[in-house]
DNA sequence: ACAAGTTGTAATTCACTGATAACTAAATAA
DNA sequence: TTATTTAGTTATCAGTGAATTACAACTTGT
């Protein structure tokens, strides 16, 4: 058996764990702490005990993955097309953009909002940094990741995909530097 | 006062008229069925009684939306230029494109997800059928509706947009095509 | 050993929400 | 007019879920 007892800070990590997991497939508001707290295999109190409240939490969701995915493009390299390149490696994970996704999507609520606006802005930044490549080229790889952000929500990328669509295939294939590596 | 009683097909169609409103900006889970009974002057179980349960009336809010994107789309013309025009238009009216991506981010939900999966190949393949376009093309344009989407969604283009930040300005400004018609 | 802090739970509350049931009233048909 | 369908409501329930409180058990410094 693992340890029982952990300090707050890495039950608190791993909890933000859980929340992506659980978040990231099920949204802010269909998800409950209850769900996350079954999965760290802890009482849903102390959820809310260590977060002070459900939304401090998907906030903390929100700030890991984004910070995981500038890291992600920091250790990819210095141009577009290694960080295209990552973006497949993010896409593996599928809880990272969809975690994000699901911060779009919850973002009329202005504690959620600030904050998916102000990682979203650094995420652009950085990519902007990192390859000093022109702006439209950056708009472009940013669009690029959106597309794949939204299939891999539904499903028709990345793994646990759904089975082949004829447009989809084209769709997919039809974007440069893009190696779908689905498990099926 | 307008008309006390309308005849089912009437209010359904208000209704669905109440839930995108409700629903793009709140999402599935998070939008009750009184919100939206209240926004169309009903009574809540009256909603479930036409629709049968929320679920379904989610699933009628994306079918409308996005018949009203391909109609847009067909309205627009035969060159992904004037369907780039269209998208303008279309995050004008805000949300349509929301309402899309709540379904999006719904879409783990096999009832929703299937109805989204299907839509959304509907729009890619009507873009090529109408443009005629590359596949590299369409994926580029559909790419560029999802960042659209997506910023939409953050409130930093489109109308009710937040004070600009410096990035969102050099990144709106190099989408080919776009025109941001801000009503600041 | 023991006091104090830290990690954690069980029990409970209270507001909310989708759905059902039973009923009313307006329109339409016979 | 009367019968029937159609449009709508009020009342209510059963379930849920975030948050609070009070308590228990483990750890650590002294």
């Amino acid at each position: 058996m693992g340890k029982v007892r952990l300090t707050a800070a890495e039950r608190s990590d791993q909890l933000v764990s859980a929340a992506i997991s659980a978040f990231s497939a099920s949204g802010y508001a269909a998800t409950t702490t209850d769900d996350i707290a079954r999965l760290a295999n802890v009482s849903q109190p102390y959820v809310i005990r260590l977060f002070g409240t459900k939304r401090r939490l998907f906030v903390a969701g929100i700030e890991r993955a984004a910070s995981r995915i500038e890291q992600t493009f920091r250790d990819a390299g210095t141009d577009l097309d290694s960080l295209g390149a990552a973006y497949d490696r993010l896409l593996a994970e599928r809880e990272l953009l969809a975690m994000l996704l699901q911060g779009y999507a919850a973002s009329s609520d202005p504690e959620i909002g600030a904050v998916v606006r102000d990682r979203f802005g650094r995420i652009y930044l950085l990519i902007r940094e990192l390859t000093g490549a022109e702006a439209e080229d950056v708009q472009r790889f940013l669009a690029t990741g959106m597309l794949l952000t939204v299939l891999g929500a539904l499903q028709v990328a990345g793994p646990g995909a759904v089975p082949a669509e004829p447009w989809m295939t084209e769709l997919i294939g039809s974007i440069p530097g893009f190696v779908d590596d689905r498990q099926s």
